[in-house]
DNA sequence: CCGCATCTTGACGCTTTCTCTACGCCGCCG
DNA sequence: CGGCGGCGTAGAGAAAGCGTCAAGATGCGG
């Protein structure tokens, strides 16, 4: 199911967006200001986002550097302002398509379709892996032999599984996991590493496929 | 360079779009119907398509349709009808933006900057190198035969490798690898370039491709 | 309101890595 | 021939990073 965060401060528009959104089978989360924004999104971890420019607390393109800080999700700018300097402000920012109020609903559905659709290929990966004696589904979110993950422990051992034999730096890890301004937390990390290899690997005091490469990061060896 | 395909059957703004493309350093190959633009795709692979959708010869849809039977390559829709089942209908087919007539063109070289930016981390650097029997991903993090190295080793590696024949000062190195003020501890240089070697080279005595430059600095060799 | 699962936070011993000192080798120059 | 500077090697102590246990918050559903 496709995460949207909806961020506006027109009560009316984030009620239009939501209803519309919810009837497609979307996951709605909204924010009606810059900062709750921020902060949604390292939270909610949301597959696009849908933002409006003309925000109480903080300028748009302010909120576009925010999340392009740590992450690349897809970014559709919403605003009233149709000049282009405006629009060229904020797609070079990071934002990835540009919509004038008014718009049609339909041709938002539409857009989001579209940036979600490239940035999501994630679909056609294969969703299962062997650690062990175990096998996790990324997919259908389980574990072999009875065990169960907590969110997480899920979101972390999904970025490891999904760079198999890559480097994941602590920071990235602590970014995309918790959201930017955790960067420092590293004991999260130890803490739920080690809960992972417990919960997945043969024997946890000897890791096998979760390895940790010391003052880098962490890495998943098929 | 990117490459850019555009296709419009209106040769001013062909000419227009050339000059604008060519100025900023991108590589532009022109179509003026549907099928020239199909076959110049083929051949030409365009890091991203301008595409008009009122062609004489096709309709525009049936090209994001066949340009999507065997590309992901980001389409920009230019169209004079702004409805919105137009939009969504070629979106739908498979554009990444739909941009209406008429246009600023600095806003269109933003919508470009947008989708090639999304569509391209593909198109980095090579990130592997051969040292002896080794090889080395800078990405990954990873070196063949179970090699491991220390952050500072892959620090001071990264620069020599980024550099290929070049010679790095000890100046340079201390600088970027331990910081400024560093400048005078050359025995640091020392320290890891001999465990760099012990790790890399086939001969470390003999070093084939981590060079001593006595005086200067150091060069990595392909 | 309570209990449970989960997320945070703190403390301690252990390992890896960094930093620093010592020493031998080699080529250069007086 | 002997001192000198730059380089390579080895090793020890200091510092930083890691794994683990355990206990305090926090949030959620009954």
């Amino acid at each position: 199911m496709t995460r949207v965060l909806i961020v506006d401060d027109e009560p009316q528009l984030l009620r239009a967006l939501r209803i519309n959104l919810a009837a497609r089978h979307y996951e709605v989360t909204l924010a009606d200001d810059g900062g709750s924004a921020l902060r949604q999104a390292a939270q909610f971890h949301p597959d696009v986002v849908v933002l409006d420019l003309g925000l109480p607390d903080i300028d748009g393109v302010e909120v576009v550097h925010g999340l392009r800080g740590w992450t690349s999700v897809p970014i559709i700018v919403l605003s009233g302002r149709a000049g282009s300097q405006d629009k060229i402000d904020a797609l070079d920012a990071g934002a990835d398509d540009y919509v004038t109020k008014p718009f049609d609903i339909e041709e938002l559905l539409a857009r989001i379709r579209a940036v979600t659709r490239r940035a999501s290929p994630h679909e056609t990966q294969p969703a299962q892996f062997r650690i062990g004696e175990r096998t996790v589904d990324l997919a259908a979110k389980t574990v072999s032999g009875d065990v169960r993950l907590t969110p997480t422990e899920w979101r972390l051992l999904e970025l490891l599984l999904r760079n198999p034999g890559r480097l994941i730096s602590q920071r990235q890890m602590l970014a995309e996991v918790w959201g930017a301004g955790y960067a420092k937390e590293t004991h999260y990390l130890r803490q739920y590493m080690a809960q992972l290899r417990r919960k997945l690997e043969p024997d946890p005091a000897r890791p096998a496929h979760l390895i940790t490469e010391p003052g880098m990061g962490y890495r998943f060896t098929p």
